[in-house]
DNA sequence: TCTAGAAGTTACAGACCGGTAACACCCTAG
DNA sequence: CTAGGGTGTTACCGGTCTGTAACTTCTAGA
């Protein structure tokens, strides 16, 4: 019986969600290995026998969340099929709309910050995984004809990445507020040059 | 005798610089309150007789932090008495050089990341003093003559916020290497306004 | 020199952490 | 029905963490 209903989750993909929601929520070092099991309703034999080590854990959780990301540009290019620019705006909604709903910020930043050691094997997953999201914007701004591409892109990452952040520093009424119009002045004054 | 070379430091003052030093480096739940007492050279012990709990250290390293950034305004307004504008440029380049020398972010957000606990007794200070330097900033964009002040403020704080993170995540070669262009193409583009 | 308070030392409590071993169980494919 | 792999359970190891107690040593000031 394949079980139609799919109602069955396997006990390795509920640990790893259970974990990318409690390590978003409350930090790498913020949460135990138990706490996890738990939470996912297992224990921490299964747990050990799916991943190496938490850090093996953390890394693919990182994954799963870079592949979650994948999902949102495709969407974007679902909803508007070869029109970049609007992927572009629909892009700011989106990330607007995380800060809003969220409160958390980058669950990528947020682990660079929290695994201080320079030679954590999580680092390199990060980097290349931030690299890959900088490259994407790079290329929808391009794509959407703007001139200075690659400065756009590097600007929009900075403004959300620091929305984020200062989200959980000031608040929602600090900066982080002002995102959206920022974000969308800039595009607007890429585009007159 | 009243020890003019003044080498001589109080334990208090040591556990709070190395404190500072450590949780920067290492984040605050990397450092133990062992290590620090260690590195400052003195005992576990004399470091309770000073600080109610770790907790409170914590909160007693980041005003220092908090005191060290106002000496930086100070600075400013020293080397560029009255010239507001100056002071703002002043500020962007400070903000470069401490991008370029240091590699980890800055400690309130930093802490704010790590301390995820909403009530943590250390949210409230982060929010007060991060929501001051805001308002100085302001209220600098606002002397130099620009009229969306706070709107420039606000997207200067999230790009250098963003730029700290970005650094950690991305590295060096990535977005936050051009903060200053990014800085003073909006300074130029609000000042035009 | 005497004294009081600050600082150092050692040991410990109690909790949590990541990770492993041994064994019992269940469920499904053959 | 049966065999075997995935899973659950319990107990444990060694280490680290914050925080405290009791005691000794140092040092500055009268």
């Amino acid at each position: 019986m394949e079980d139609g209903t799919a109602e069955r989750v396997r006990p390795r993909d509920r640990i790893l969600e259970t974990a990318r929601d409690m390590f978003h929520k409350h930090g790498i070092k913020g949460v135990g290995v138990d706490a996890i099991t738990e939470a996912a309703g297992t224990n921490k034999m299964t747990l050990y026998r799916h991943f190496e080590s938490k850090d093996d854990l953390v890394i693919e959780c990182l994954r799963a969340t870079a592949c979650s990301a994948n999902a949102m540009w495709q969407k974007f290019e679902a909803e508007h099929p070869g029109d970049k620019l609007a992927q572009l705006h629909a892009w700011v909604r989106m990330a607007a709309d995380c800060l809003l709903m969220d409160g958390r910020g980058c669950d990528m930043a947020n682990a660079a910050i929290e695994l201080s050691e320079t030679d954590h094997p999580a680092r390199r997953v990060i980097k290349e995984l931030k690299q890959a999201q900088r490259d994407r914007l790079v290329g929808l701004c391009r794509d959407a004809g703007i001139g200075q591409a690659e400065l756009l892109a590097d600007t929009l990452s900075l403004l959300l990445e620091g929305a984020r952040v200062s989200l959980q520093s000031v608040g929602a009424e600090g900066p982080s507020a002002q995102f959206v119009r920022m974000a969308e002045g800039l595009i607007t004054s890429f585009r007159a040059r």
